[in-house]
RNA sequence: GCGCCCGUAGCUCAGCUGGAUAGAGCACCAGACUACGAAUCUGGGGGCCGCAAGUUCGAAUCUUGCCGGGCGCACCA
């Protein structure tokens, strides 16, 4: 519909200018927005407002010229009118409305798919948990996140590919695998200490356990670097096809898992450095290498190689990024918890330095989240070895409740999920209130099957009969959701959609209340069932975007 | 100390990139099923949009400064 009034518009606007009515040099641009006041029309554009300056009239004057010269041979417009300082408020005829319905009927899946990403390609790296533990309920909010914003992007019509880092070398395993061993000893009746720094979950106990079953005392005897490097790889691995299961379960699958230690044997940080190198951003100093990341932006110069000549792990970070950009992406997005904040400017500037554009790399930070049960703060800490993991918040309240919630915020946000109340409300709570408008319409059409009714085909000459204030309410709804694609995308905001969602499933159950689908009347009747396939259409669209799902039963 | 995020109804949060009388859910109060599922609907009370300046026709939104909360500031990962 916008674009409809848009092109009207531009046409008034020539006609107005060529005629005097609109002084200005240069025809504006045309913002067109949806009133928060019903009382103010469907849709309102400031133009007025915004040109009077330079035209050197008053808004409400422009305004009137504006209207004056407006062309409407189909009659869209039902009504339009200046109103408060020069803002044009347009209503659009009933009829307007229903063409748009047989539109959006027409356009059946592929509704809410604008053309945004025109094919380009696109690559968000999510989750990238370190392989030494389960996932827990942070990361999990990273999923729901990660996979909706990726859902989105597709729909908005980018090439999409997900993708996992899997930090698999360096310090973090190396502690894993003194873990296991600690624990493997222990079991096999060595009295061993474990390390202070080693990582206390149970976890680590059970793959102990596992390998002792599996090995027996293979690793008693076996060099501690090499039982280290060993366990650890093997504990990682089993961890990784844990954290695929877990994620599997949540509805979230990979494109790829990009390994680090793969990136490293393969030369891609030598690659980085040379490259680095050659356009003179590192220097030797205090026996390390340092990468000149504050001429750039960041705060201060970072190591890439420790003086006892180990890579950084930001030196692989860099190489990892290189390589994405090199792979053809044109825009890789990475989506980390919040408390990686202070390493985005890092990254940054090392795109920047390696000579490629930093606007093609976008991070969404992901605030964390603050668990509780019956408002009691759940302890989550590495060290302590306690934490809710994915896993278990996914059995208690089901996948689709977990998703919802985790994207209920603005992923900036910080996010309170109370456990027992998502448990207890799960009779009464904003997902099922969606789901249930989903399955209502699938009532209805089960009446209207056993009533022996077949559904219509749409035309705007069948819903000509849609007249009350619910049912026009519905298509305009309706007519909004492409933008909300297009502004979740843009943004990369994918809570909007499920903000949508919910708008739309409140505006049907209003309608739903107060009028039936099923009736005597062949006419009316057809037309309802039509309007009502095209709002489970956009919720089902609308839900799948956000990875839950849209039951017919429940 | 420096940086990033947040501060909107009793609670949890939206607010469409600067618009008109600031919204929703929960909670509380009062109503609605002999018809497509009441997991629903209708009505009601509730607000110095953290505080103070600035930018302009116009600010919850942009700028600056304070106040409060969270998170970061390693030759860690």
């Amino acid at each position: 519909m916008k674009a409809e009034l848009q092109e009207l518009l531009r046409a008034a606007l020539a006609r107005a200018k060529d005629s005097g009515a609109f002084p200005v040099e240069e025809l504006p641009e045309i913002r067109i927005e949806e009133p928060r006041e019903t009382g103010y029309g469907d849709l309102a554009t400031n133009i007025a407002l915004v040109t009077a300056k330079a035209a050197r009239r008053s808004p409400r004057e422009l305004a009137e010229a504006l209207v004056a010269a407006i062309d409407d041979p189909d009659g869209i417009i039902e009504k339009v009118e200046v109103a408060g300082p020069g803002f044009i408020n347009f209503t659009f005829s009933n009829a307007a409305w229903q063409r748009r319905l047989a539109a959006i009927l027409a356009e059946g899946e592929n509704y809410g798919s604008p053309d945004l990403g025109k094919g380009r390609r696109v690559q968000v790296e999510f989750v990238s948990a370190n392989p030494t533990g389960p996932l827990h309920i942070g990361h999990g909010r990273g999923a729901a996140v990660g996979d909706a914003l990726a859902r989105v992007l597709e729909a908005a019509g980018y090439d999409v590919k997900r993708e996992y880092y899997v930090n698999d070398a360096g310090v973090q395993i190396n502690t894993l695998g003194r873990s296991v061993r600690a624990r493997y000893l222990q079991l096999a009746g060595v009295d061993t200490p474990f390390p202070d720094d080693g990582y206390p979950g149970d976890y680590v106990t059970e793959s102990a356990r596992g390998i002792f079953e599996r090995d027996g005392r293979k690793w008693v005897d076996v060099d501690v670097d090499e039982a280290v490097v060993a366990l650890g790889r093997i504990v990682a691995d089993e961890q990784l096809a844990g954290i695929r299961t877990d994620l599997h379960a949540f509805g979230v699958s990979f494109d790829g898992f990009s390994s680090e230690r793969a990136l490293c044997e393969a030369g891609a940080v030598e690659h980085a450095l040379e490259r680095l190198r050659e356009r003179g951003c590192v220097y030797d100093a205090d026996g390390a290498v340092w990468f000149r990341s504050s001429d750039f932006g960041d705060d201060k110069d970072r190591p890439l190689i420790k003086s006892d000549g180990q890579l950084t792990y930001f030196a692989a970070d860099i190489a990892y990024h290189l390589k994405k950009l090199e792979a053809g992406f044109d825009t890789i997005i990475d989506v980390w918890g919040a408390d990686h904040h202070g390493y985005v400017p890092r990254v940054r500037s090392s795109i920047q330095a390696l000579g490629h554009d930093p606007a093609r790399f976008a991070v969404l930070l992901v605030q964390m989240v603050n668990l509780t049960r019956d408002g009691e703060p759940v302890r989550m800490g590495k060290r302590t070895g306690t934490f809710i993991t994915l896993k278990e918040v996914v059995d208690e309240v089901g996948a689709d409740l977990a998703r919802f919630f985790f994207l209920m915020r603005k992923s900036d946000a910080h996010l309170d999920f109370d456990l027992e109340l998502a448990r207890r409300q799960s009779a009464e709570n904003p997902v099922f209130y969606v789901q249930y408008a989903y399955t209502r319409i699938a009532g209805i059409f089960r009446q209207a099957t056993e009533k022996g009714i077949v559904e219509p085909s749409a035309d705007a000459a069948a819903v000509t009969a849609l007249q009350t204030e619910e049912e026009i309410s519905l298509i305009r709804m309706l007519d909004s959701f492409p933008d909300v694609v297009e502004a979740a995308a843009d943004t990369l905001e994918p809570h909007r959609i499920v903000f949508y969602v919910q708008k739309l499933a409140g505006e049907f159950h209003r309608f739903y209340a107060r009028h039936r689908c099923v009736t005597e009347d062949a006419e009316l009747t057809a037309a309802r069932l039509l309007l009502v396939r095209a709002v489970q259409m956009v919720i089902g669209r609308g839900l799948g975007l956000v990875g839950v799902n849209a039951p017919e039963r429940m």
